[in-house]
DNA sequence: TCTGGGGTCCTTATTCCG
DNA sequence: TCTGCGGAATAAGGACCC
């Protein structure tokens, strides 16, 4: 069996955990930037601001309806976050933190217990501990616990934001209620095809034929149809190493300058690099990606992505930058007005697993000089040291009009209780 | 004026090699 | 040297998730 825990609305239930004045009110999260929103309390929801809504398309309804707007604050959501995540691994030895809201937890062996006690243990211990409401779904498999929690979150009245999936006749209950536009691993996409050969129902989908799923939905539908009915076909991913990361960004405003972009490029590799050093790792393989604003349909789109391999596994900031922008010099095109870019390595390994190259080696003195450059960035935080390739006079802000205080991670911003 | 960012996995097209 | 084939590797793109 499988629990699937998930705190309900979590970045909107963070911000009210230290503003208890706002438990009932409208509360809307934006993205970063102040770009859109990306959580709501259910009374916003109810108020009818839907996910991804562009803010500066909703302010008057923020402002009629009395929602309260937040910035995100990241600070705060990870180390609540973590809060959340250690205690629920007190709850099983097999634990997977899915995303920063959610984690499953492998129930082997459980078999005797009373699962739906178990489920409303954990729930109440994370509300003792962190005041965060959560949901608990457990079942057979992994998808079929994600659908146990849907479950829980729909009717919080007749199951008290825990629900348990067992039996057959159970599975076969979910299956025909579940919309399939609300299946896990279906999105707008495959559930757009779906509709039209008139599969609206979980329960429909799994009484396709495998062949054809397999046709149409490639192994992905087929393995998603097995879980659903029980079979468990997907498992716990319990590592925690990640297999690339990125850095991207929208610009300020729509550039075809090259210089400019190339700056970004360079700048966002930097980042890229270290985030690298900060987990002791290194990579060998960099993307770069440039695209221009794909809301903007009256202007002529381009997108293109091209990846380089490096020939020694690195994580300096000089030597990423530097095939990033070769990278970017390979794909830039001129006449378009571009608003995003991004650098995302991968081909992640441990740095004190690093192989050795035969003929191309990293300059000996990198890892040291950058050692040194993030002790005096961590000493003198906004004042970065640089490299050449990047503007020196760009401080980018993001724009974060509401944002609120750090209360877990800094000490000034801590409570004051009178 | 103002529409996020960070991930995973799989498929497809292409290339290289024997 | 040319051709065809299949497998492996890989880049790019697309789907999905939060």
């Amino acid at each position: 069996m499988f629990a699937l825990i998930d705190c309900n609305n979590f970045y909107a239930s963070c911000h009210r955990v230290f503003q208890p004045k706002l438990i009932h009110q409208p509360i809307v999260v934006l993205s970063n930037n102040d770009g859109c929103v990306i959580s709501r309390s259910e009374e916003a929801k109810l108020a009818g601001i839907p996910m991804c809504a562009p803010a500066h398309q909703f302010q008057q309804v923020f402002e009629q309806k009395k929602i309260e707007v937040f910035s995100s604050n990241y600070q705060l959501y990870a180390d609540m976050s973590n809060r959340v995540m250690s205690i629920l691994s007190l709850y099983s030895p097999e634990q997977e933190i899915y995303s920063i809201d959610e984690c499953f937890l492998k129930l082997t062996g459980f078999d005797h217990f009373d699962l739906k006690n178990y489920g409303k243990e954990i729930k109440s211990k994370i509300y003792q501990f962190t005041k965060l409401p959560v949901c608990v779904g457990i079942a057979p498999t992994k998808s079929l616990a994600k659908l146990a929690n849907h479950i829980a979150k729909k009717f919080p009245e007749v199951h008290q934001g825990v629900y348990v999936i067992k039996t057959q006749e159970q599975i076969h209950k979910a299956l025909k209620w579940l919309n399939i536009e609300d299946v896990w691993g279906i999105g707008r996409r495959m559930s757009r095809r779906l509709k039209l050969m008139d599969v609206n129902k979980a329960l429909d989908f799994v009484q396709l034929k495998d062949e054809f799923i397999r046709k149409e939905f490639s192994i992905i539908g087929l393995r998603l149809k097995k879980d659903l009915l029980g079979e468990s076909v997907l498992d716990l991913n319990i590592t925690s190493e990640k297999k690339s990361i990125a850095t991207t960004r929208s610009f300020e405003e729509y550039t075809s300058n090259f210089e400019y972009v190339k700056e970004r490029v360079s700048t966002f590799a930097v980042s890229c690099a270290e985030k690298l050093r900060k987990q002791n790792s290194s990579c060998n393989l960099i993307t770069v990606f440039i695209q221009t604003n794909n809301f903007d349909k009256s202007k002529p789109q381009y997108y293109r992505t091209i990846s380089f391999h490096l020939p020694y596994e690195s994580n300096s900031s000089i030597t990423l930058s530097k095939f990033a922008i070769r990278a970017f010099e390979q794909i830039y095109k001129e006449g378009y007005e571009y608003k995003k870019a991004g650098v995302i390595v991968s081909g992640i390994i441990s740095s004190n697993q690093k192989q050795l190259s035969l003929f191309e080696e990293e300059n000996c003195h990198h890892p040291n000089l950058m050692k040194t450059i993030d002790l005096i960035n961590k000493k003198f935080g906004g004042a970065k040291i640089k490299l050449a390739s990047q503007d020196l006079n760009k401080t980018w802000k993001m724009r974060q009009n509401k944002l609120s205080p750090c209360y877990t991670t800094k000490w000034k911003d801590l409570l004051v209780v009178y």
